[in-house]
DNA sequence: GAGTGGTCTAGACCACACC
DNA sequence: GTGTGGTCTAGACCACTCC
């Protein structure tokens, strides 16, 4: 078992050994494909399962139709410490990047008043933007925010944090967090946005946000490429 | 997008909508692929990929060699509360069942030795279990334990849970956890043991457990199935 | 426009599950 | 033993990226 006696599984150690050993570093682009299973000795389908098994790995990823590349180290991500992705990132000596897609009023969703606790169609402030971690895009974020406690919040630099944005214009700061974490197939719109196929794995995490005077004044939904991170916590009792 | 215009999407988007309109419940067996691509006019390897990006949503899942089955619902994971597995299963509603694979004193690996912070070649308890629910294997678990404070743990039945044996024979409860989160590729014995096909994507979930004298008591891998759980927790600030 | 990845076809053999 | 899923071949076309 293991390193195996399937085709898929020769070729998947072979690159999995030039990968840990450095020679093919983070970032690398790998050969098309054709070349790749021509220097295997085999067929496209067959060098595609392979690649696919270390993708499920984090050892590799895709760019849609633009080729696969070695995974970076995962980032370290503690949801239950309220840092955020910016001062994250940066501790752990990557560079950070937030790009804004979009920010509008609009009415809430049935999902989104729920969550926020909202009589029906009140608007809220949607938000969404992607972040890059080294010029790598790892996550699609939609923020869903009651505009009743962040008048003008759509005119703040929204490429910024927005816990920053919260404290600093508002005196808001988050308090209490409930979070999920789902392993989900990433479609739609987080797929094109992260430059994913549609339907690869990924991780989705989701919040519901609290301020220090227990009001709920946010939710997010957060697509992670699947090999970016790693999530740790803490719990005593 | 999203249901697409592609052959396998439009497969996926029926399939989906015969899970979802309730017609194909819980636990129910496909039909064998090739009978599932013949009434969809399409070839195996196209109805292999529909199956697969549904395998990614958690709608279904397949149990290796044995054919695809519609997922049940997740259960509910929070690991910063001190339940243990039989506790959580049931309060949600279903059966969990434990099952010993072995248990034996051996010799530290590096990697255990580290986590435990012992000194090289210490013997250390090692136990494999299986968990499921509603007959379904799910979890698949390692556990390494430092037999100094649990003398003749291997006389006691595995098939409990660890922390109610730690509690009544030892007065010994968990009281810090540091626990990682990691979506992997599952292979060799995790794989054979949850019958998931070698490399398909799951869960790690790694803990570091220490007791109430805040003595580093034992560690433990825990390989989900990937459509199994969806995790919780709560942050206060 | 050339090249690449994404998708798809129409077959095949093998090993294992199940009867 | 039969049938199934797991693996593999040798092609093909299209849409997109990149030059």
């Amino acid at each position: 078992m293991g390193q195996g006696r399937n085709q898929y599984q020769i070729i998947r150690s072979a690159l999995c050994e030039q990968i840990e050993s450095g020679a093919l570093p983070a970032g690398t682009k790998l050969p098309p494909e054709r070349l790749l299973s021509e220097s295997f000795g085999t067929t496209r389908v067959t060098l595609r399962e392979a690649l696919s098994s270390l993708e499920a790995d984090g050892m590799v990823y895709r760019e849609d139709r633009r080729g696969w590349f070695v995974s970076p180290e995962r980032i370290v991500y503690n949801p239950t410490v309220n840092t955020n992705f910016h001062t994250m990132v940066a501790d752990q000596g990557r560079t950070p990047e937030t790009r804004l897609i979009s920010a509008s009023l609009a009415p809430a969703t049935t999902r989104i008043q729920k969550l926020l606790q909202l009589p029906p169609l009140t608007p809220v402030y949607r938000v969404q933007r992607l972040r890059l971690i080294d010029q790598r895009t790892v996550l699609y974020v939609e923020n869903y925010i009651n505009p009743e406690y962040f008048p003008g919040l759509l005119d703040q630099d929204l490429e910024q944090s927005l816990s920053d944005i919260y404290r600093t214009h508002y005196r808001t700061r988050y308090s209490k967090v409930n979070f999920r974490l789902y392993p989900v197939g990433i479609h739609d719109e987080a797929a094109t946005h992260l430059r994913v196929t549609s339907g690869s794995s990924g991780l989705l995490v989701t919040r519901v946000n609290h301020d220090q005077k227990k009001r709920l004044i946010d939710c997010d939904f957060e697509y992670w490429r699947q090999d970016a991170i790693v999530i740790t916590a803490q719990a005593r009792k």
